[in-house]
DNA sequence: CCAAGGCCTGAATG
DNA sequence: ACATTCAGGCCTT
């Protein structure tokens, strides 16, 4: 039995940054379009079309069923039965976690408020002013200098290139989504700012890439500390020792693996009172 | 001065 | 000659 979509546990599960909740209902900047949402799902959105951004199409029993092979990951799946993994924009996910790397939340959320700001449109929703994400194109011919004021450091050249190759066509990532996982993260890999960790994060959040295991310091932690048979012993990894650990977790967690880490990683980080939004 | 959800570069190793 | 690993640096609050 599919439970319902929870949007605190959702949006507060490190997936999306631009979110804010007003009155009873969240929205949330998804490219070039506002999502509103009551407490359990899309109710409006601006463009008017239809988004699955909750990946609602996806069976979700099937996942479910997949991934509780692990207990710990069932006592998660119990504590937040409302979590999903998203479909979000794949250019805004891309920018989004070519932020986030050496930052803490409110950092991330604080660089890409601006970036909207300075070069995303402004429009009108339901009587709120929003700025939309900043197009590839406006990215990429942007001033690196322009870029900086948005206090995301070294990250903004980083930004501005990976906008360009987009703009360009040098990266089309919907094409990463339709291949094999381990060529689509070595894909991904080629845009400067993305490393395999990023590149993970875009597969699994905006490509539904379910075999897509971002190996973050909180989630190299829990793996050392709750689960011995992975040997972990190194705080930060190489290449190959991520490949490693990678397939490991597939080999371990299953198929949707990708689903197991985000129920890990939100529990670790409640227990741990980190802060969401 | 340190920490915060890594990535890149150059140099050393095998 | 290669493939890996290692050590720093990096913006900002």
């Amino acid at each position: 039995m599919p439970s319902r979509i929870n949007l605190e546990q959702t949006i507060n599960s490190g997936q999306v940054f631009l979110w804010q909740k007003c009155g009873k209902f969240w929205y949330g900047i998804n490219g070039q379009d506002v999502l509103k949402c009551n407490g359990m799902g899309v109710v409006e959105s601006f463009c008017g079309g239809v988004t699955d951004f909750f990946g609602t199409s996806r069976d979700d029993v099937i996942v479910r069923k997949s991934i509780s092979r692990d207990k710990r990951v069932c006592d998660a799946m119990m504590q937040y039965p409302g979590l999903r993994l998203l479909k979000q924009d794949t250019f805004q996910c891309m920018i989004t976690f070519i932020t986030s790397t050496n930052a803490s939340i409110q950092k991330i959320q604080a660089g890409l408020k601006m970036l909207c700001r300075k070069f995303g449109n402004m429009v009108e929703f339901d009587g709120l002013e929003f700025f939309l994400f900043p197009e590839p194109d406006i990215l990429a011919h942007a001033s690196l200098a322009e870029i900086q004021k948005c206090g995301i450091g070294y990250r903004s050249k980083y930004v501005k290139h990976a906008a360009q190759m987009i703009s360009d066509g040098t990266i089309n990532l919907e094409d990463a989504g339709k291949m094999k996982y381990h060529e689509a993260r070595k894909y991904l890999c080629d845009i400067p700012g993305v490393g395999n960790k990023v590149a993970d994060c875009i597969l699994l959040f905006s490509l539904e890439m379910d075999e897509a295991f971002p190996l973050d310091r909180w989630v190299l932690r829990i793996l050392q500390e709750y689960y011995p048979d992975f040997e972990i012993n190194t705080k930060s990894i190489t290449e190959k020792q991520y490949d490693i650990i990678h397939d490991m977790a597939v080999e371990y967690f299953g198929p949707h693996a990708g689903h197991a880490q985000q129920f890990l990683f939100k529990m670790e980080r409640d227990k741990h009172n980190k802060k969401w939004l």
